[in-house]
DNA sequence: CCTTGAGTTGAAGTCCACTTCAACTTACAC
DNA sequence: GTGTAAGTTGAAGTGGACTTCAACTCAAGG
């Protein structure tokens, strides 16, 4: 056991395939040395790298978004605990913000399931630039705003 | 004001672009009446079904999954508040699933930030089948599983 | 009537995060 | 020295959810 990587036990290691680990080197997110074949050999400290942006992802962040974060990495030195504290503490209020959205959505659906509304209005839905931020595909707003439902009261669907 | 609604009014009632409405109905998620001259009309009904994908795909569903769920509403009649309710309520322990997920991430971001680790083992990441499910891309899991980081003890990052 | 904004279509394009492929080269255990 | 698993590359493909485009047609107020 060296301390040197190869991609396929940085794969095991971190449960990202060699693939996802060659994308991320072109997208600058990862680095690795070379052999004197071109192998890529990765220093430990990559494996944190790779933690840092899958946890990342998980809260949300793009991969751009992510690159720009470790840019802000010191390059001099390994970074240090606090360095990745720092980094993690950034994505802690967007983390907040879609856990607060998702409960908000569950207690708005669990009223609607009361009522069986299903009102546009009343839900957490289209409350742009609110509930709409941030969440992966189809939760982009185009147009200005939505406008409330003016089906008469007590009429049928 | 009748009760047909043309592209235009519903995609600004919804607030879901036209473009992306036609696209619903290639898919087969909503349904529109034609003009004379071949223009869409939406019954009011229409509404609640948009306000149902859209809640849907926050919580996360694929519109493959929604367009299946709607595909179980009754064709005979209008679906009445209990419809729609069973439907929301199905995708309630998603929802779940998913603010469970993102509050232990977070509560191991914390523990993280404390520790300065970021260590993959300890934290949510790379718990396959439990963190990675559900989550839009990027979540995949392709090898069979990560490893321990042997990183022995003490060693600096 | 005529103008103009809104609507129609199919095909192609976009964005993101990867994966797959083919053709070839390295690393290493035996 | 050799067999084979693992690695290399650039280019192209995938999937999901749409958007954009060009070339028209429709609807409705003046």
């Amino acid at each position: 056991m060296q301390d040197l990587l190869t991609i396929g036990e940085l794969s095991v290691r971190s449960g990202v395939a060699p693939s996802a680990l060659r994308y991320y080197e072109r997208l600058g997110l990862i680095r690795a040395d070379r052999t004197g074949g071109n192998q890529r050999r990765y220093a430990r400290a990559e494996l944190r790298r790779v933690a840092f942006i899958r946890i990342s992802q998980q809260v949300g962040v793009s991969l751009d978004e992510i690159r720009a974060a470790l840019d802000s990495l010191p390059e001099a030195r390994t970074p240090s605990p606090q360095d990745w504290a720092r980094l993690s503490a950034s994505w802690r209020s967007r983390l907040d913000e879609r856990i607060r959205l998702l409960t908000r959505l569950r207690d708005d659906l669990d009223g609607c399931i009361g009522c069986g509304c299903l009102s546009l209005q009343r839900c957490t839905l289209n409350n742009p630039g609110d509930t709409l931020a941030g969440e992966g595909p189809g939760a982009r707003l185009v147009l200005p705003r939505p406008v409330d439902d003016p089906t008469p009261a007590g009429s049928p669907a």
